[in-house]
RNA sequence: GCGGGCGUAGCUCAGUUGGUCAGAGCGCCAGGUUGUGGCCCUGGAGGUCGUGGGUUCGAGACCCAUCGCUCGCCCCA
């Protein structure tokens, strides 16, 4: 197909329709309805910050800021970022607007994300995600809350038994920078023997070394201290609680101690639920705690636990479509019944049914058409219907048909399934 | 950013060693049925073979570049 430069979306973008869009939507409403039974309230935010937000929050050595986000500046001049994620955004809303006088706040939101990546399948420039965030709370039971609904959601979009939830502690500031002395120290025993990525990372996010894929980076990590040597009693108590909560939800988890997160505020639990059907792009629900985020954002000193889960690639794995709404056909037969039609199609749509009423054509067209758009029954009106005020229903399913009178008819159409 | 694969009608794809190779199925439009869809029959529209160069008497097929898609790395949801 050639196509000109203005009929091609911009790379790694997508326009959604039809089956693709039923599908997300349903995962959308579905992370909406789930957050909204754990008592999380949706909150819209701007789909771009000031370039601080995420710099700060992200680190400034992660790739995503480094090399990933959409940063220009506007025509005042000032630093924009189209937002890479969306817990930065949420806790910047959290201070702008006083949320934190009632702690804790429990938010969820969905909306689409901006990163620049080569592109892959449930890899998008503009993807999209729900997530949810439960700031100010720092027991241990928020986090086997957070996770539990995240459970929740996928079960109820019948896919959480093609994940499975890996679970760790980063522990707390100090264990996690004891640990990463220790193991910046140990790695640099064998830093010539590390992948090229690995020596970079070395540097600028050692704890990621631990997840490389490389198979020698897996040989020396695999000999490698282990963080869970280096956490406090606190921080040791702290992921305790996580799970033993998790046990009494029955959420099913796998300790994975190699288990790190990408970006710089995460502290204490971080999870993810991973799949193997999506090849190279696993995770598809994943979060953790981030207790000094908020801080950094120049709020108060809050707490939080939160996490992200990508729409598109949670839509890939759903394994049914959601069926399209079914609509009322009208068909006139006849010029003058052409206008009552109209007329019919505005009370019935009143009425709270959707209506497809063609703008012309024969019966038989508008048959065609009907049955495409998978319509559930059709209403032939004319003239012998009309001289009788009734209005002749077809069942599609069945082809059965009967005479309905005008008077009866939005009470007869209810009871269609 | 790095490496591999692919790019022919709206969709899924055939196109042998370069020489009627521009095709099929589905879809779409029209008719068969001027009061009725899904099946069937008939006909039709639709492609400068992603784009730009090159090799050749001749290229959809070969070479180069470029764009896009895709898989892996990376990153991450």
């Amino acid at each position: 197909m050639s196509t000109a430069p203005t009929a091609r979306p911009v790379r790694g973008t997508h326009d959604l329709v039809g089956e693709e869009l039923r599908r997300h939507r349903a995962v959308a409403e579905t992370g909406r309805t789930i957050a909204a039974r754990w008592g999380y309230q949706e909150i819209v935010t701007p789909i771009f910050e000031h370039t601080e937000v995420f710099a700060r929050s992200l680190g400034d050595v992660s790739d995503i800021v480094t090399k990933e986000m959409y940063t220009f500046t506007d025509r005042g001049g000032e630093s924009i970022t189209l937002r890479p994620e969306n817990t930065a955004g949420v806790c910047r809303a959290v201070i702008s607007l006083g949320l934190w006088q009632q702690l804790p706040v429990k938010l969820f939101y969905y909306g689409p994300m901006f990163r620049y990546e080569r592109p892959q399948k449930g890899r998008l420039r503009q993807f999209h995600q729900i997530g949810i965030e439960c700031i100010g709370a720092p027991e241990p039971l928020a986090d086997a809350e957070v996770i539990a609904a995240g459970a929740h959601t996928l079960e109820a979009l019948g896919v959480l038994e093609a994940t499975v939830l890996e679970l760790n502690t980063l522990g707390d500031r100090e264990s996690r920078a004891r640990y990463r002395e220790a193991l910046v120290a140990y790695l640099r025993g064998h830093e010539a023997r590390l992948s090229a990525d690995s020596k970079l990372r070395l540097e600028r996010n050692p704890l990621r070394i631990l997840d490389s894929k490389d198979e020698g980076d897996r040989a020396i990590v695999a000999e490698a201290p282990l963080l869970s040597e280096f956490l406090n009693e606190a921080s040791r108590t702290f992921y305790a609680r996580v799970k033993e909560a998790l046990d009494r939800l029955e959420v099913r988890y796998v300790e994975n101690p190699r288990l790190v997160r990408g970006l710089d505020y995460y502290t204490h639990t971080a999870f993810e639920f991973t799949t193997t059907r999506l090849g190279a792009q696993g995770a598809v629900l994943a979060g953790g705690r981030y207790d000094g985020l908020v801080k950094t954002l120049g709020g108060p000193d809050v707490p939080g636990v939160g996490w992200a889960a990508g729409v598109e690639r949670l839509s890939l794995l759903l394994a049914e479509t959601p069926p399209a709404l079914r609509p009322v056909a009208i068909v006139p037969i006849g010029e003058a019944a052409e206008a009552e039609a109209w007329v019919l199609a505005r009370d019935l749509r009143r009425a709270g049914f959707a209506v497809e009423l063609a703008f012309e054509g024969k019966p038989a067209k508008r048959m065609k058409r009907a049955d495409r758009l998978g319509a559930a029954v059709a209403l032939f009106l004319g003239e012998e219907e009309r001289a009788r005020g009734t209005v002749k229903l077809r069942l599609l399913d069945s082809g059965r048909e009967e005479e309905v009178p005008r008077t009866d008819l939005v009470a007869r159409l209810r009871e269609v399934p």
